[in-house]
DNA sequence: TTTATTTCTTAATATAGTTTAAGGGTGGGT
DNA sequence: ACCCACCCTTAAACTATATTAAGAAATAAA
């Protein structure tokens, strides 16, 4: 899913994994989150708002999927109204997880904010690329490099 | 609310001014959102896991306000199913508005950063003081000084 | 009004993080 | 086997922002 247009989909992941990121405006990509096995992904403003969005959903994994139109969505909630539930307590724990993420950038430095990485993700952090993951942290790869080796140092 | 507590309501602002703050690990606050007039403010993370908060959501003006309690909204949600629904879309409203905080924080300058907030909160931006400003922007108030120095240099 | 208290501004110095550039490792394609 | 693309590391120079400190301005208190 491409930032511009209108995010159509609620993807649930069945295997792989998946980055969702936005593009500053000197064209750098910042990843605001990861979602790998059980784990739904979708730019849940642009779904409801249907406003287009301004952020790119891409596979890092080869992945298996399951999709949601928007318009089906709809009518399962007509015709199926536990449904809201169910969708209302999904976004909760989306926000809750997005709160986490803010609170974690709170953490001033760097490599504080990798060590949160490392514990929050246990499993990501050796499947993902160096690059995703500084994105992530909000600094450049080199930084991350330098971070790690001041960290094996001081062990 | 203070952290460490559980979030125990929702909290409709009928008039007056709110911010949501965390504390990093030197002690220094970072507001997360301001709320205003017809607003709903509360730690949903908290309110819904029941586990104690990292936030603390303190009035910065005089505000009149109406809450919700945790046990009310469940017992209401069984008897009106509609309210399923209802804060569905609240809580919508709430992950796309954090989602656009996330997004403003990329933009790399804290210059563009601010010139974004001047837009977001116009009416805000008079009625803060300069220093719940700077929280929200994750800068020191001093640079938010000089920041507007350059600006109004450079216009 | 005067004093006290908090908030804002300015400027000098210090630091976390970026940029640039170069070299080395690794896997895939032909 | 080789080449190509991509990723990782290192280090030097540079920049955005923090820290510290001091004075000005505003607000509240006496």
């Amino acid at each position: 899913m491409s930032e511009g247009t209108i995010c159509r989909y609620y993807t649930f992941i069945v295997a792989g994994c998946f980055r969702m990121y936005g593009v500053d405006d000197k064209g750098y990509e910042h990843n605001l989150q990861f979602g790998a096995e059980n784990d739904w992904i979708a730019d849940i403003g642009s779904f409801h708002t249907r406003q287009p969005s301004r952020l790119n959903i891409q596979a890092i994994e080869d992945s298996t999927i399951l999709q949601v139109e928007q318009q089906d969505l709809y009518i399962l909630y007509q015709n199926i109204p536990k449904l809201d539930r169910i969708f209302k307590v999904i976004i909760e724990n989306k926000y809750i997880e997005l709160q986490n993420r803010v609170l974690q950038n709170f953490s001033s430095t760097a490599e504080l904010r990798y060590l949160n990485f490392l514990e929050q993700y246990p499993t990501l952090s050796g499947r993902l690329p160096n690059t995703q993951i500084a994105s992530y942290l909000g600094i450049t790869p080199e930084f991350l490099s330098k971070i790690r080796k001041d960290l094996s140092k001081r062990k």
